[in-house]
DNA sequence: CTTTTACGACGTCATGAGCG
DNA sequence: CGCTCATGACGTCGTAAAAG
């Protein structure tokens, strides 16, 4: 697939700014792009015309710019410790915080699935899927048992390679979902703000309306 | 009924942040 | 400094709804 599809891709939740992004990624490789990342390069490109007027925005600047802000969690926590009426996104791996990730069955908080043979079986109505069936199936329960030094022929030092992919693309489709999940809640939860926000601002609205009536006498003559 | 479109979820890659 | 985690970007797939 081309890229010019890319403005056409739906990916409906929040990459709303996908223009803005790609001319970052262009330049930086980084496309660590983001809605408050992009707040920011608009509010420093408010400020910051003098760099703009010269037409050289310096790439590592701009790098700054674009990188990344403090995860979902730690924004809406620090928004709930100002705001009472904002909900926290819970640690949901406190107490599994010490347990190895490289578990053959992972405590997932909400039970999606199981990866105990490398297969994704979702449960509910979610699809199955499967991993690419390596070579070597991930000996599960003895990863990182073979320390590389003990390691000699090649093909082992292959499988080993294999084996440390599949964990990390593992680690990391875990590492992904959770991420998405979070930033659902984070979405819902700033939109539960707007809606307080609102009608805050309304009942704010009708109380300045009730005192200007109050205070100022009619002036009929 | 078939095709198109929109959307959500997923897997993977790249990369910055943070930690030991 | 290397490692792991978190997350944006991208491509793909499945499905529901709309259009033909």
């Amino acid at each position: 697939m081309t890229m010019e599809t890319v403005e056409s891709q739906h990916d409906g939740s929040i990459t709303a700014s996908l223009t803005e992004s790609k001319s970052a990624h262009v330049q930086t490789q980084t496309g660590q792009n983001s809605i408050p990342a992009l707040a920011q390069v608009a509010a420093i490109a408010e400020t910051d015309e003098s760099a703009e007027s010269e037409g050289v925005i310096d790439s590592h600047k701009r790098r700054e710019i674009l990188s990344r802000r403090p995860s979902y969690r730690k924004i809406l926590n620090e928004l709930s410790s100002d705001v009472p009426g904002v909900p926290k996104i819970e640690e949901e791996r406190s107490e599994e915080e010490g347990t190895p990730p490289s578990i053959a069955t992972m405590a997932v908080p909400t039970s999606i699935y199981q990866t105990s043979t490398g297969q994704y079986t979702a449960t509910g109505d979610m699809p199955t899927y499967q991993i690419r069936a390596p070579t070597a199936a991930l000996p599960q329960g003895v990863v990182m048992a073979a320390s590389p030094g003990s390691l000699h022929s090649p093909q082992q030092l292959a499988e080993e390679a294999t084996r440390k992919r599949e964990l990390r693309l593992m680690k990391n489709r875990e590492a992904a979902k959770e991420c998405r999940r979070r930033k659902k809640e984070y979405v819902k939860c700033l939109e539960s703000r707007v809606a307080v926000l609102e009608v805050q601002n309304k009942k704010l609205i009708e109380e300045l309306e009730t005192l200007k009536d109050i205070c100022s006498p009619k002036t009929d003559y």
